[in-house]
DNA sequence: TATGAATGAGAATTCATTCAT
DNA sequence: AATGAATGAATTCTCATTCAT
C-alpha cells in the first residue's frame, strides 16, 4: 500500500506492502491490488495474466486475491473503473460550462492522452485493455450524440462514431513511440479523430486551440 | 474437408470431414483446419480458444493438430496469412497501374471491407484478431509512405498513420451492425480513415469515386 | 443467542445474535453455536459442512469458531452430546424402576422418536449423523445385554444387536415421511426393531402398551 | 489392470498397471479405476477420499481420472453400479422361477451377504456407501411391494420397509466382526430383517431353508 | 497420417487456521 | 471475547503435449 498517494507500485511492492499492512483496511488493500494489477495488465494485456501474477505483483497470497475478486475479469473491470473514474473527474470541471460538443470531446480525449503521457503505465493499460471505462464511454456517447444532432460531425451512426474514436485512441496508445513530442503527437491524434468523425476544419482548429489553453492553465 | 472449394465449415463439419478424409492430402487437411479455425477465432478472439476447440471444430483428434501446427499462435498466423493473401491477391490487379497512393490505400481498404461484407466470418475474424496480415500491412505501409512523401496526407509519422488506419478498420469491423447498407457504411469508414490521415477532401472524393467504379466492374 | 431457551435458530439468526451478544457469556455463545450447527448437520450431514457454514449459521466470525471448537468433528461431538444428553435425561425417570429390558429399550427408543417428531430438526440430525450419542449407546448396550442374559431376545451378539437397532432407527429417521401419523410410524418402527432383535410377540405387545401409557402421562 | 479376472488391486497396483497399459482399452482402464476406487471407498467411506487418492490407488495420473469421471460422486455411482450389477446378475437365475416374495428377498439379501463374506472389501464398500445400487433397490422394492400386496409382511409402508431392510444390512456390514461363523451371522441378520418387516415365523424359516439349499448348490 | 489414451505442469479454487486489533 | 484480514496448504480442474498403435 502506498504510504504517500503518489508512490507507485514497483519492484519493492511486496516489501512495501508487508510493512504497511499493519494499518491497512480492506479498502486500501483492494486499491493496492488494483494499482498493482494495472501494471500487470499494462504489460501483458487483459488475457495473459493469471491470478498468481496479480498476487505476486501485490505481494499478497493467492488466496487473498479471492477475498477481493472472483475472477481476473472482475479485477480488470475494477481497474478500468478506477482509472477512468480518475480521468473523468478531471475532465468534468474543464467542460462544465462548455456546450460545444466538439470541444467537449477534444477536451475529454486530451485528458486521457495527457494522463497517458504523464503516466505511461496508464497509457499502456488503456491500449492494452481497449477501453476507456463505462463512465468515459457514457460521456463520450453523450457528446457524440450532441455533435450529431447539431450537425457538427458527418458520421451519423453513433455506434460507428464511437468505434472510430475509440479505435484511433486505442491503437495510437498501443503503438510504441518516443516520449518526446508526446504532446504534439496527442494533438495530432485528436485532430485525426475529429477529422475522421467529419468535424469541419475550423471547428477542429478551435477545439485544438482550446486544448492548448487548458493545458497551460492546468500546469 | 470441403469437396468444393467454397463449401464452408459448419455444423456438419465433423461428419463432412470424416467422409472426405479417405482421399485427403496433407495440404487439404491443413487448409481445412485453418478454415475451421477462422470461425473459432472469429467467435472467440485470438486468446480464448484452446487446441481442443480447433480440433473439435475441424472434427479431428487433438493430436492431429500437432501434425500441422505447434501452437495456437502458429495456427493464428497461418489463418491470418491465408485470409490476407486471399484479399491481397484480389487487390493487386486493381492497383497494378495506379500510382496515386490515396487511391491505392482506398482500394486496398475497400477490398478488405468488401470481403467482410460478403463473408461476415472474415469480418469478424479480422476485427477479432486485429490484423490485416503481414503482407497487407507491408502494402499498406508502402502506400502510406508514398502518400507521406508526396504530401498527400498530413500525418507524417508512418507508424502512427498505420495505427490510425488499422484502429479504425478493426474497431469498425468489431462493432455489430445491420447487414443492409453495409456498402455505404464501408465507404463512410474509408472516407473517415482518409480524413483521419489528413488527405484533402478532393482526393478523398476522387478515391471514393474510384472505388465505386471498381466495384461496378468487379461484380 | 436465544433469549428464551426454546427460541430456535432460524433465518433471523445473525441479527438475533448480534443484538444479544452484549450480555452473552461464553457458555451461551457456545450453546448458540451448537444449536445452529445442529441445523447445519441436519441438513448437510456430518462431512459436507465447512467451518464457514457454522459461522454463517450462527452469525459469528469464522475465527470465533476457534474460540470454542478446534475442528468440525469436535463441534459434531458436542452437538451429539448436547442432544442425546437431553433425551437421555428425559428417559431416566421413566425407566427408573423398570427392570424389563425390553420395556426399557422400547421406552428409550420411543423418547428418541418422540423428540424427533416434536423437533424434526433433531430427527434429521440423528438420521444424518447416524448416532444416538455415547451416553445413549451406553444405556442401550446395558439394556441389550440384560435382554440377552435374560433370554428376552434371540440375537446374542450384542454388537450385532446394537447395529441392527441403530440401523433401523437411523434409516427410518433418514427416510422422508409425512408428519401426520408420525406416532403410529414410530410405534411401527419400534415394533420392527424389537422383532428384529428376536423379542417374543407378547413382550413386544407389552412394551408397546407401556409406551402408549407413558406418552399419555407425558403429555 | 488385472491380467486375470480375479487379480485384485493391491499394493502393486501402480506397477501392475504400468506393465499392462500396453493393451489397455478405455473400458479396461475405466474398470480398473473403479476396482481400485472400491478399495478406497471401502476403507475411507464415500466422502473422505480426494481425487488424488483414486489416481494413486489406480496408478494413473490425476488428469487421467478426469478422462473417465468428472467428480468423485460420479466414480462412486459407477462403483456402486458395477458391484450391484454383479450381485444382481447372480441373483436373477436363482429367483427366476420363484414367486414367493419373502424367498426372493431373502435370496437377494443372501447373495449380497455371501459376496460380502467372500470379498470383505465388497462388504466394507457396501457398509461404507450405504447403498445396494439403483438396480438392487429396484428389485428389492418390487419384492417388498409384492410381499405387502400378498399380506406376507406387516409393514405396509414400502419406503419404511425398504429403509428398515437397508438400515439393518448396512449397519450389520459396517460393524466389525470375526470372519468365522460369518454365514451364521448372515443368516441371523436376514432372519432379523424378515422379522422386522413382519414376516411370519414359518415363512421366515422356509426362506432360510431355501437359502441354505441354494448355497449348497452354488458351491 | 491419424488417433485415442495418458500425462505433467500449471492455474483456479477452497478452506482450515493464525494474528493483530 | 470477538473479529476482519491474511494466508498456506490442499484440492480441483485445465490443457498443451507425448506416445504407441
Amino acid at each position: 500500500m502506498p504510504k504517500t498517494k503518489h508512490s507507485e507500485p514497483d519492484v519493492a511492492k511486496a516489501e512495501h506492502h508487508r510493512t504497511a499492512i499493519g494499518q491497512a483496511q480492506r479498502a486500501k488493500t483492494r486499491a493496492w491490488i488494483i494499482q498493482c494489477a494495472i501494471h500487470v495488465f499494462a504489460e501483458h494485456g487483459p488475457d495473459a495474466p493469471v491470478i498468481d501474477d496479480f498476487a505476486k505483483a501485490a505481494g499478497v497470497a493467492r488466496s487473498t486475491f479471492y477475498t477481493y475478486f472472483q475472477t481476473t475479469r472482475e479485477l480488470l473491470d475494477a481497474a478500468v473503473a478506477t482509472l477512468s473514474d480518475d480521468v473523468i473527474s478531471s475532465i468534468a470541471p474543464l467542460v462544465a460550462g462548455e456546450s460545444d460538443p466538439i470541444i467537449r470531446l477534444a477536451t475529454g480525449a486530451w485528458m486521457y492522452y495527457r494522463k497517458a503521457i504523464v503516466d505511461p503505465v496508464f497509457g499502456a493499460f488503456l491500449g492494452s485493455v481497449s477501453s476507456i471505462g463505462p463512465l468515459g464511454a457514457e460521456h463520450a456517447r453523450a457528446d457524440l450524440r450532441a455533435a450529431i444532432e447539431q450537425g457538427e460531425i458527418t458520421i451519423h451512426d453513433i455506434d460507428l462514431a464511437e468505434s472510430i474514436a475509440l479505435g484511433i485512441m486505442v491503437f495510437a496508445l498501443r503503438t510504441p513511440h518516443a516520449s518526446d513530442h508526446a504532446k504534439e503527437r496527442a494533438i495530432t491524434v485528436i485532430s485525426a479523430t475529429l477529422a475522421a468523425l467529419g468535424a469541419s476544419p475550423p471547428r477542429i482548429r478551435k477545439a485544438l486551440r482550446k486544448i492548448e489553453q487548458l493545458d497551460l492553465g492546468a500546469r
